[in-house]
DNA sequence: ATAAGTGCAAATCATTTGCAATGTC
DNA sequence: GACATTGCAAATGATTTGCACTTAT
């Protein structure tokens, strides 16, 4: 699909690394592989699964390692639902304003844009008399076709 | 100050508790009484902390048992930062549509209100078929007067 | 009396870290 | 070769839980 985008995430990552002298190791070409060919949001330990199915000599503990690179690098976003573990979004790059809606009865992850919540929330910062640096705006629902229908997309719920 | 709200934040409490045959003990009259007696947001931490300043035979058991029924009675609201722990916020009942501003210098929180964002958050769910269960819309900041005079209100920051 | 509540200590579970070995530049 | 990186296993730290005892109703 937009394997372009990816790319050029890959390559910005690279980039970064270089820059702060680290080294590109192949456990890292892995993981930045893993990363950026997929589109969904997933979680340290989905993350570790993927990229151990690709070479199994990445660990848990590289995975956990590589995981801040990336979110500092800003081309992934790391979320916190109020789950014990957090969520990472490959997408962030892409769309640096986009925010999410968690359903609660299938924990799949939506995205959406809303620049008018982005102005709303510089004004009320500057109100407030911080600089607003990251804002996440998260909506916990449930799924209007579980009603209906009895399941979500993704899996069945209860 | 308000202590009207909260005597009667307390009283739904324990209404709360009696309808769900939960008995009210020493220790929970303890924990209510700190909780609803600040307006600060607390951790679980300090709020044993807390409680065990008015009464040592509160444990952190107990505390860690008793914040889901606050919760769940919605006289007080949890909330996630990011940080490994929790945050509560014993001013929900009052103004249920609040939000929060997280100071990344000194933790400091900082609630608003903003209905607007509330009604925009409404069309959101409903144009990706969801319905909207709760909302949580964090900034996270730096404080100005930290940049002007080296300082947050708290607390040195660095 | 009985079912709920308590403290304690042990268990969980995601994440982090020390260390000796290994790989990159 | 210097220094970053790795896997492993052990540590951490917030929260949860099993259990035997205690207490509210």
């Amino acid at each position: 699909m937009q394997s372009e985008a990816r790319k050029k995430a890959k390559r910005k990552f690279i980039d970064f690394l270089e820059e702060k002298n680290l080294r590109i190791t192949d456990q890292r070409r892995i993981i930045i592989d893993t990363v950026f060919d997929t589109e969904e949001h997933f979680t340290a330990d989905q993350l570790l699964e993927w990229a151990r199915q690709k070479d199994r000599s990445v660990s848990r503990a590289t995975v956990y390692r590589t995981l801040p690179l990336l979110t500092e690098s800003h081309l992934v976003h790391e979320m916190d639902f109020g789950k014990p573990y957090k969520f990472y979004d490959p997408n962030y790059s892409d769309h640096p304003n986009h925010n999410h809606l968690i359903c609660e009865d299938c924990e799949k992850i939506v995205e959406f844009d809303s620049e008018k919540i982005d102005s709303i929330e510089n004004q009320i910062g500057q109100k407030l008399g911080f600089t607003v640096k990251s804002q996440k705006l998260q909506l916990s629902a449930t799924c209007d076709k579980l009603k209906k229908n009895g399941v979500c997309e993704k899996k069945a719920c209860d």
